[in-house]
DNA sequence: ATTCTTACA
DNA sequence: TGTAAGAA
């Protein structure tokens, strides 16, 4: 790939055109500071699963590389990995119920 | 050179 | 969790 983070693996015609930056599991690591183990068990651990692109290698956004850096801070402050699973979930959960009062608000 | 998976201490 | 072997 391009060292820059500028490689997408998805060709497409229709394609909106923009160069979405994606960054290799080491560039990630260097960029948080954590062996790529523990990136590629969060990923087995279904907390934070990036694209793969040519030869199934892992491919982060920049939204997961967000997501890494709240998972980060809640396991330096103890939680478990099946622990934060529950967190995201019930974060999922509050977005969710969020949107649907503010449907509530503009039909009535 | 990097990353991937699987396995082991 | 960290590290190693072997394939891609």
């Amino acid at each position: 790939m391009r060292r820059d983070g500028q490689d997408d693996g998805a060709p497409g015609p229709a394609a909106t055109g923009r160069n979405v930056p994606f960054y290799t599991i080491g560039q990630v690591a260097s960029l948080l500071e954590v062996p790529t183990a523990q990136l590629r068990r969060l990923d087995e651990q279904e907390i934070v699963q990036p694209e793969r692109s040519d030869g199934n290698q892992r491919r982060y956004s920049q939204e997961e590389i967000d997501r890494l850096r709240e998972v980060l801070q809640l396991t330096d402050e103890g939680v478990t990995l099946p622990g934060v699973r529950k967190v995201l979930e019930l974060r999922r959960r509050v977005d969710e119920l969020e949107h649907e009062l503010e449907r509530e608000r503009g039909e009535a």
